[in-house]
This record gives structure tokens, sequence and C-alpha cells, in this order.
DNA sequence: CAAGTGCCTTTATC
DNA sequence: AGATAAAGGCACT
């Protein structure tokens, strides 16, 4: 199957994989083969034309963000000559609709550890507690139920090099295997309120819960801050702060919770209902760097 | 190549 | 309230 991508409605398949958002993307050669919920697939993208195999199109569109206008996203959020920069070099990332709780699990896990690493992670875990599936010759593991994570000993989740993590997944799984997470009624929430709704799971703070919103819940103006993004901050954004703020902020120790707030207000204020888009161009060109 | 630093932070403790 | 330390282990230099 295939999709015709409009002119007018820019995206990049590598962009949007490649960026860091999600953790379970694998190009071999020019198609990418990934597990979305319960089905393996794959796709590639040459110029406007978008193929993929074992999947249908509006679910395409769904999970790569295809519905969003991003061309009146980049408008709204393209309040200076960074944000500028950064929305040219990557013109066609697209923020994914990926799954809540796979979503969540994944963002527990990538606390304070690098992309590699969390993609091993979560490989492993889906290895050791998915389901396989066949596909195109080659095996695949769908992501573990939140029921097979909360049985899963200490031990063995270490072994998936979760390390500390472990027993956050072990007690957020348990939660979530109770029936104790409502994806849709998060969607349904402000913002805030989701968030602070997010924050009663373990292992989940600021950051994580902006993230899950980000990029599963569909709550746009999430502006999830993390070492990158204060790099961006300090970097391009010191003017809107007090430099007393600036020197606490540029040490190497982690941000604290009220400097954490700080940042993701302005981040919201700043660029609108859509930060989030913003955040995730700025962080994929701050890394790129 | 070894050793040091950093990692899309959260939590516990003071 | 606000600062500080501790927490796997992997990846990169």
């Amino acid at each position: 199957m295939e999709i015709r991508l409009n002119s007018l409605k820019p995206f990049n398949l590598d962009y949007t994989l490649c960026c860091g958002q999600a953790f379970r993307w694998d190009k071999q050669g020019e198609w990418w083969f990934g597990v979305v919920r319960d089905k393996a697939f794959r796709i590639r993208q040459t110029g406007n034309k978008l193929e993929f195999e074992n999947a249908n199109a509006a679910f395409v569109k769904n999970y790569f963000g295809l519905e969003h206008d991003l061309a009146a996203i980049s408008q709204r959020i393209n309040r200076d000559e960074h944000i500028k920069h950064a929305l040219n070099k990557f013109r066609g990332l697209r923020i994914l609709g990926q799954d809540p709780w796979e979503c969540l699990i994944s963002y527990i896990c990538a606390t304070y550890k690098n992309i590699p690493a969390i993609k091993q992670m979560i490989t492993k875990l889906s290895r050791k507690f998915g389901e396989k599936t066949s596909f195109e010759k080659n095996e695949f593991y769908t992501f573990p139920t939140p029921e097979k994570l909360a049985k899963a000993t200490r031990a063995e989740l270490a072994q998936c090099g979760l390390g500390y993590r472990a027993k956050y997944v072990t007690e957020t799984s348990k939660i979530v295997a109770k029936g104790d997470f409502d994806p849709e009624n998060l969607e349904k929430m402000p913002y805030e309120e989701a968030r602070r709704t997010l924050l009663a799971f373990p292992g989940v703070g600021l950051k994580v819960a902006d993230c899950v919103l980000l990029f599963s819940l569909n709550k746009f103006e999430a502006f999830p801050v993390d070492v990158w993004v204060k790099r961006v901050v300090l970097r391009y954004y010191t003017k809107n702060f007090s430099a007393e703020f600036v020197t606490k902020i540029s040490g190497k120790k982690p941000i604290s919770t009220a400097e954490y707030l700080k940042l993701n207000l302005f981040g919201r204020r700043y660029f609108g209902k859509f930060a989030g888009y913003a955040q995730e161009y700025l962080y994929h060109y701050e890394r790129s760097m």
C-alpha cells in the first residue's frame, strides 16, 4: 500500500524516526522496520511516496502524524531565527502518535540514559516479555503487556539493563494492570491536570510525564525539558531569563522542580499551543550540532 | 585501551 | 521550601 504525500504537507520519515522520540525502529536498507501495538510492519519514503506493508493507510496516517497541519504548526511556532533554522533543517519531522502504555514504560526507562542504551533496554524487554511475530522472514516482538511486566522479577528486569528503574517499571505495571491507567480519560483532561495524574506513577516525574503527554496523548502544548533543551535555552534564549537564573542552571547538576517548571512554562508561553513541536525540533537541532 | 564523564531524571533525605 | 545525594550500567571520548 502507499500514500501520496502532498508537497504542501511536508513529511520526512527519516527525521521522524531518527529524532529520538521512539525507540523501536530499525532501518534496513531503505526500509524502516518497526512494531506498533500487535503488528510488525515496514515503511519507506521516496520523495512524495510513502510505501508500507502489513498496515493500513488510516493507521499510518494516524501514527506518523500525517493529519497534523504541519505548515500551520510551523508558522505558529516560528518565533525567531533559531527555531526557524531548526524547522528548515528538519522540515517534515512529525510527532508520532505512540501507544500510551509503551510510551509510559519507555520513558520511565529513558531517565538518565542515552538513546542507544534506551533502545537496547526496550529491545531486550520486548524480546523477553513480548509476543513473537514473524514478518518478512524476520522475527519481531510486541511490547510486553502490563500483566507480563508486573510479574517480571527484579532479576529478569535487571538482565534487560533497567538498573534501579526496574522497581519503577514493576510498580507502574502493577497499577496499570489493575486498570488504573486510562489514556482516553487523560487525553480529555486539560494538560496540567493530565500531567498531575501521570505524576502518581512511580518513576514518573515532570519530564517523563511531559514526554508521555506529547508523544502518545496528543498534548502538543507539553514541553519536555531535558539536558538538551536546557542547553538550547542557555544557547539561544537566555534573554528571556534573569542572569541569576541562567547562572543557577548553567552547572552540571540536574535542574530542580522549580527550575523545570520555569523552563517548561517559558516554552509553553513563548511557542504557544504547539510548544511540543518546537521542543522536538530544537532538541534534534541541538543534538545534531 | 583505561578511566572518566555523561546520559531525553526521579526519589529519598536532609 | 529548597538543596543534595544516590541510583545500573552503557556509550562515548
